[in-house]
DNA sequence: ATAGGGTTAG
């Protein structure tokens, strides 16, 4: 192996573009054709371009409103919603009328993209008063978008709304309150709303349920579950193996493999294959109590079942081997999807990589880190740092910081934490200190905390209190986690209770800046 | 034909 280039995707050329090289556009259908083209492929730019090409080129062919939502589309597709935005104000800036669907796309940057549901709300408003009805995809993307920021009222607001216009209420517009019931663990109001939706004439159908299931699965209401399934037929739905992909996963969760096996089974047994989802999360969860690693190999089994495996398959079984230190088979199994049409992805290098270091193989994993393609990320950092203290090889991190320091890799918060914990670990009290002292975004939480808890431990007590004064001179707020820490570092001085207390107390006054 | 449903690395 001399590269790990080939283990990136490549970015596929671009379909739109072969398109507009091979043929000169000349009628506003085929500028739209092209853009459409770009907007399936996520082509921003291209986008633009045209938008200019059809605006300059003699004879103009001005863009219409739907060559102006193709445009967005394929910003936002390319991850700059903003930009799409704006694409909108430039419509109207040129004179030209948006029709339903550029409103209708505007809605959806704004709720989808931008997460901001006010601004999505007031093109709702805005197109009703021009007489553009919204369609029940609108309310739905709106509802949505007003639960995802935690704004239940608004969105149960907005469902009185459309009742009151006698707005046809759909499945799509109840799915989000459902699922901010489902993350609460708020069941009841799950139950009544199901109820009021039947009662309606608006019957839920397996999407729905599935989401519904997999909040009886979180609070492991499993006679509830089973009891739905049962009720399925005569609520006119069909679990699919997305129902029983959850179903399987929240047994696991709770413990319940066996159970788990057994519902598997039953779902095979109705011609229903696990989605690679629910069979990853098996795998998870089954590696962690049974042994069956030992006998036939995992993959080869579900190979033969015909189950549908991916690259999180592969990484989560690589991973549960590597943490068995079984370092062979991590590695077998790495080649083997090399010769698979199966991407690995930048987690797939990592868990070999943190395989490699606590195999020992500090070389090999040095070495895959600096192949040709292979990124390294935060998460790769921060398996390096922690490995390579752990081994006393610290002195050798040179080649990672020099990427740190060049921009390539950004730090975050775990790996001040780590940097933290290490440089403690290490008698290297005072590189800790300096470090966190110099952070650009200024003393950040978790790793003050840290910091904070190993300086107390340590008895450097006044060492502590000197940063403390620092960050509140600078108008910093002490958090709550920084003052746990201290509390918890004083107490774990002694046996049992803290033997300490008016050394506490006077710190804590001094932090509260009441001493 | 189209929106909404589970998962992996520190």
């Amino acid at each position: 192996m001399r590269t790990l280039g080939h283990l990136l995707p490549r970015p596929q050329p671009s379909a739109a573009a072969a398109a507009a090289f091979s043929s000169s556009p000349h009628t506003l259908h085929d500028y739209n054709r092209l853009l459409d083209a770009f907007a399936r492929d996520g082509d921003g730019d291209a986008a633009l371009r045209v938008l200019r090409r059809m605006r300059h080129s003699s004879p103009a062919c001005a863009p219409t409103a739907a060559s102006y939502t193709s445009a967005m589309s394929a910003l936002a597709k390319a991850g700059r919603p903003a930009d799409a935005a704006a694409l909108f104000d430039d419509m109207l800036a040129n004179g030209v009328a948006p029709d339903r669907c550029a409103f209708s796309f505007l809605l959806h940057v704004y709720s989808s993209h931008l997460h901001l549901p006010s601004a999505a709300h007031s093109v709702l408003v805005w197109m009703s008063r021009l007489g553009l009805p919204p369609t029940p995809i609108d309310y739905a993307d709106l509802v949505f978008s007003f639960c995802r920021a935690g704004r239940l009222p608004d969105a149960l607001q907005l469902l009185d709304e459309m009742r009151a216009l006698n707005y046809p209420l759909t499945l799509h517009s109840y799915t989000p309150i459902l699922q901010v019931y489902c993350a609460n663990a708020d069941m009841q109001s799950a139950d009544a709303l199901i109820s009021s939706m039947r009662s309606t004439g608006c019957h839920p159908d397996v999407v729905f349920y599935n989401i519904y299931v997999n909040g009886l699965c979180k609070v492991g209401d499993f006679d509830a579950v089973q009891r739905t399934i049962d009720e399925s037929g005569r609520n006119g739905w069909v679990p699919d193996a997305v129902t029983y992909s959850t179903y399987i996963a929240g047994l696991c969760r709770f413990g319940y493999v066996e159970e788990a096996l057994r519902q598997l089974e039953i779902m095979v047994t109705m011609g229903l294959q696990p989605t690679v989802v629910g069979l990853n999360i098996l795998l998870d969860y089954v590696a962690q109590d049974l042994d069956m690693w030992a006998g036939k190999e995992v993959l080869e089994r579900c190979q033969e079942l015909g189950f549908v495996v991916d690259v999180v398959t592969y990484n989560t079984v690589m991973d549960h081997f590597c943490k068995k230190r079984k370092w062979l088979r991590v590695l077998k199994l790495f080649t083997d999807l090399l010769k698979k049409p199966i991407t690995p992805n930048v987690q797939t290098c990592n868990i070999f990589i943190s395989c490699l270091c606590r195999a020992g193989k500090f070389q090999f994993a040095k070495f895959v880190f600096s192949s040709k393609g292979f990124m390294a990320d935060t998460v790769t950092c921060n398996i390096l740092i922690h490995a390579f203290y752990e081994a006393g090889k610290e002195d050798e991190l040179g080649f990672l910081f020099a990427d740190v320091n060049a921009g390539k890799i950004a730090p975050d918060t775990i790996t001040y934490n780590t940097l933290v914990d290490c440089l403690f670990r290490s008698g290297r009290r005072a590189e800790a200190v300096n470090l966190i002292r110099h952070i650009d975004d200024g003393y950040p939480v978790e790793p003050v905390a840290r910091l904070a808890y190993w300086l107390v431990r340590s008895g450097n007590v006044r060492e502590a209190l000197r940063l403390f004064d620092d960050m509140l001179e600078k108008g910093l707020l002490l958090d709550s986690r920084i003052f746990a820490n201290v509390i918890k570092a004083f107490c774990r001085k002694g046996p049992g209770e803290c033997t300490e207390m008016l050394q506490l107390c006077s710190v804590l006054d001094r932090m509260l800046g009441i001493g």
